[in-house]
DNA sequence: GCGTCGTCCTGCGCGC
DNA sequence: TGCGCGCAGGACGACG
């Protein structure tokens, strides 16, 4: 599924594609999922940003097209076989392929995310020089949520799904269930470490192409950091770290996989 | 204001 | 082989 290393891929492949481009226009059949979308039609494409899993595309007018790609979204240079959008640019078409119809377009004005509350109410971008471990401990100490909850949310840090919460916490060695204004400080920061370390290392090998939810670049090409997940998905193989027996557990509806030696409660 | 839970949607794997 | 069921997942609105 989609998390910030996947839609940052996205969006370095996407870019020389469509920046300067004008968005001619716009065809899909489900007016109240992608209402409002075709007000985007028209306009040029100044630049194509990301802000966690958003993926921004800053059209001329103060105008913004948000995408999220939802859980099975992907935005292609060729159509497949649950394209549910068509962006129509001058020299390129974007397929937005999604067979799950999770994800969302949406034309707003530049920065009026009121209709986006998880958007308006984002945490800092993980891997911006800014993020320091002193912001992510300021905002885990606004929430008695149990961290990976915490994580989901995406207010302490933009951009961490299912996966990489998982692997970030297994990292850290901190357990999910633990709660989020409860962390010491030097455990913040084992966590702002691992964060960062996951992401970039993800971002590096293209993100996580799973058999279920499917995700591939605009390209149709796969990512490999599935090979190096340590926990997710491995429910009954042995921890890379210790070699004990990784667990699958639910936490706030979520499936969570842990190693119970290197995660203590 | 905060936290939790149900809902959306569809492909896939499993059991019968 | 084929059918039906349950699950997975992110965001968001409703509710307590």
């Amino acid at each position: 599924m989609p998390e910030l290393p996947e839609v940052e891929t996205v969006r370095r492949m996407l870019a020389p594609v469509v920046v300067g481009r004008r968005l001619l226009g716009l065809e899909h059949d489900d007016p109240a999922r992608y209402r409002g979308a075709e007000g985007a039609a028209g306009r040029r494409v100044r630049a194509l940003r990301r802000r966690g899993k958003y993926l921004i595309f800053a059209l001329e007018g103060r105008l913004e097209l948000i995408v999220h790609l939802g859980m099975s979204g992907s935005l292609r240079l060729d159509e497949g076989t649950h394209t549910r959008v068509r962006l129509e640019f001058e020299g390129a078409t974007v397929f937005f392929n999604d067979p799950r119809r999770f994800g969302r377009l949406r034309a707003v004005p530049a920065g009026d995310y009121r209709a986006l509350p998880t958007l308006a109410r984002m945490g800092p971008e993980p891997l911006d020089r800014g993020f320091t471990a002193r912001a992510l401990a300021a905002r885990l100490a606004r929430t008695s949520r149990v961290l990976k909850t915490a994580l989901l949310s995406q207010e302490p840090v933009a951009g961490l799904g299912n996966i990489y919460a998982d692997e970030a916490l297994w990292k850290a060695r901190l357990h999910p269930a633990r709660i989020a204004n409860a962390l010491a400080f030097e455990e913040v920061q084992r966590l702002h470490r691992a964060v960062r370390g996951v992401l970039r290392r993800a971002v590096d090998l293209g993100g996580s192409t799973l058999g279920d939810g499917a995700y591939t670049r605009p390209d149709g090409e796969p990512g490999y950091f599935q090979i190096e997940h340590a926990v997710y998905g491995r429910a009954g193989e042995a921890c890379p770290r210790c070699g004990r027996t990784i667990e699958r557990l639910v936490l706030g509806g979520r499936s969570t996989h842990v190693c119970p030696r290197c995660q203590r409660r």
